[in-house]
DNA sequence: CTATACTCGGACACAATGAGTCCGAGTGGC
DNA sequence: GCCACTCGGACTCATTGTGTCCGAGTATAG
């Protein structure tokens, strides 16, 4: 099991996002992380798709967050690039077999799987938890709050 | 991200091993549950490779656990099937780019790595609590005790 | 008002990992 | 000593993630 590397990409364009206020095109992010900005646009718009940061286009067009930083979670982006399915699904192997349970004794999910969601909420629940504000706020703290001042300036002006 | 659909097939396959103490050969395993051998065989194998079932070959041979079910975590099988990296992988996207944080200055791990990572570790920390031995338990609250008994009784006998 | 340049958006190939299958090596029973 | 049965690893196919491309749309400049 592996998650998706564009989960990585996508918060940290979250953060930097919080540092401009107006919009800032998918080129430059790409810039700014030296990735690809073909592939960076598919995760900025699974973003733009559910409803975290808002598209404008035209000629200084962008991506700008639609909620404040203190109200989106990691949980929402992990959610939005990765997809909203569980990681973990049951297949009903209970079900199939010689000692096969009948379904209509079915009525609660198998122990199995029972044990695997609750881990599973535990682990959404502390990426809930967690704010893009936090993330910033901890950038802050340990690169010092010159470095998203200078990222600021540098996406607002126009030089490479 | 999802997870591998084996992890599932392992997880029953420990519970039903609960009920012998007998070796059980794969083919049985795979019977009982419906699913392919072949496949199911990768599974033990990883399994065994982890140290958490024996193997015993020759002809009444098969697998065994080698512990207590009290002392199988759900972590230990989901690690030793799944594999034991971690789910998100920190590429260092800071040290790239124009703004790139010079690599003397990445003493600690950054800011969104930390936050996936301490989900991991909830995550982790819920699998690590639950046994074999809870879920083998689930099961005879929820089927009744007659279930595993009965299996028990298919397992070991040679009826098909 | 029009042309333009710049933006996003979705449709299109490629690669890596998981799913599934197969046959050979080894071992205990008869 | 033979045999039947078991595990173990090597091989092939499908699915998903990774990466790229070009067209639709819009605010701006003239």
């Amino acid at each position: 099991m592996k998650m998706s590397g564009g989960v990585e990409w996508a918060l940290h364009c979250c953060v930097v996002l919080t540092a401009s206020h107006t919009p800032v095109p998918a080129a430059k992010l790409a810039e700014l992380h030296d990735v690809s900005s073909s592939y960076l646009a598919k995760q900025l718009q699974a973003l733009a798709r559910a409803g975290l940061i808002h598209s404008v286009q035209g000629k200084s067009g962008g991506y700008v967050l639609t909620r404040a930083p203190e109200s989106i979670t990691l949980l929402d982006v992990v959610r939005a690039v990765d997809g909203p399915g569980p990681t973990f699904v049951c297949t009903e192997i209970r079900q199939r077999g010689p000692f096969a349970t009948p379904a209509d004794a079915c009525t609660t999910p198998c122990p199995v799987a029972r044990a695997m969601w609750a881990a599973e909420d535990a682990w959404r629940q502390a990426l809930a938890a967690v704010t893009i504000a936090d993330l910033a706020g901890d950038v802050d703290a340990t690169s010092g709050p010159e470095a998203l001042v200078g990222i600021q300036a540098w996406l607002t002006g126009g030089a490479s």
